[in-house]
DNA sequence: TAAATAGTGTCTTTAAGACATTATCGC
DNA sequence: GCGATAATGTCTTAAAGACACTATTTA
């Protein structure tokens, strides 16, 4: 581990034992934006490391579930809430923040698509372009971000936070793409994302636009939600009519259809 | 939120605020035994909730990461040391804890599988008979832990700690079977696990027993790994030889083959 | 009618469930 | 040889990439 003075942050416990300084809630607000995921961070501009851009986190109470902190600090600095929020990481790596022993938990977060705008000292950056150097340990907690989203996106209704109430098949295409960095073939993209079961068509079309009026569609759920096929159903097996012993000791399967 | 007293343990840092109490780090060490997931429970012996049964997990120090945390207190419970050590989740819902603001970083741990012994006060449960009530929030801990075992094991080498050096196609086939809950087709698993890049042939066979002897695999590393293919490679596809412009405002695509 | 955009259909390859068949051991 | 177990082969269905084609709007 580096060397560590022990900062000027500290706390004891009522038996006498060294006890966590404080604890962060720290959300990595991601966005898509111009075609290109985005993290929102804000300029630090008290000391430890004034200047440097970070995530927009702050201290826990003992009173608040740490998403309550995740949300609120995210509310004071865009002036809306996560219509996501699920929880990342925790960071405690001695010496991770310098003024003393400081854990912190990270929170993956999205925001509504339609209220994506500069706020106040928070500044949206493209997760391939970050400034350098960020707060603490704060670009390892973004990248971890990232991944994990990117991860999701395909088997989750993760992406409810990022797309407007209703939207369109090209318009969610869109995000998607802009989300994972890759391109996806129109025509198999819609197949695959109503198959996925996550949306559902409204009936309503988009109109005042050049070429073909759009449909629109919505997520079945609000609610975090998960794509059900992960395997494909048996095909035409002729099922066990007898009694059949199981071969092994294993208890019959129960998979989770 | 439920009522809470302030309970025995507080601490309060050098800048007056009030500061979590303690931090603990509890590995979730799971292994398969008799065909079916087991988790490691020690039984409380001091207060609170004395004879509870709870992960064997212990308090963070500030100069330990927390992995080495988890680590230590599982080699004093078992005897050895995990072979499989990842995050899993942080519980720091106030109240979780009756002596006070006490947030736990859980792990996910699994142990060799030859060393699965009776030791001191540990036992192992199977994840679907656990004794009531567990400490705490364990109960939900336990769950957590299993949930993402199961998610993983497919598309990591995460079973390296369950099995041994080498070992054969039935002998890995129990395992899966045994953390999934569910029966794989012994043909179709062959070619599954193959085909994952995971393991390799060893050349070498079992002999000794009866039946045709069994070929020995061994894992293609015993570092964290995940098998790459997740989607199909292109098929035929007429690779766009022309400088083709993008038609949206995205970046040239950049998949993680 | 032309340009633009959305949506449909289908050819193809791969992944994966089911299961029959073959191989090789100890006794 | 017989029972036991491991390994191979293959038939089938579904998932998914590629791409040609059709449909419906605005200007």
């Amino acid at each position: 581990m580096a060397e560590q003075e022990p900062g000027p942050l500290a706390a004891r416990n009522s038996a006498g034992f060294e006890a966590p300084a404080a604890m962060t809630a720290d959300p990595v607000v991601l966005a898509p934006l111009h075609g290109r995921l985005h993290v929102l961070l804000t300029r630090r501009d008290t000391p430890p490391q004034v200047g440097r851009w970070a995530l927009p986190g702050g201290f826990m109470n003992p009173e608040e579930r740490a998403e309550e902190t995740a949300q609120r600090k995210l509310t004071e600095k865009t002036g809306v809430g996560a219509v996501y929020l699920e929880q990342l990481q925790t960071y405690a790596e001695p010496g991770r923040d310098p003024r003393g022993w400081i854990p912190a938990i990270a929170y993956l977060a999205l925001i509504d698509a339609t209220v994506l705008r500069d706020e106040s000292s928070a500044r949206w950056f493209a997760v391939e372009e970050l400034p350098e150097p960020l707060a603490f340990d704060h670009a390892r907690i973004v990248r971890d971000g990232v991944e994990r989203l990117r991860g999701k996106v395909w088997y989750s209704n993760i992406a409810v936070g990022l797309l407007p109430e209703t939207f369109t098949m090209p318009q969610a295409r869109r995000v998607y793409e802009a989300i994972g960095g890759v391109r996806h073939e129109a025509s198999n993209f819609r197949r695959e994302l109503e198959q996925s079961g996550l949306v559902r068509s409204t009936g309503e079309v988009v109109k005042g636009v050049p070429g073909r009026p759009a449909a629109l569609y919505e997520f079945v759920s609000r609610q975090p939600a998960w794509s059900l096929r992960r395997s494909r159903q048996p095909a035409l097996l002729a099922r066990i009519a007898v009694a059949g012993e199981p071969r092994d000791s294993l208890p019959p399967a129960s998979s989770a259809v």
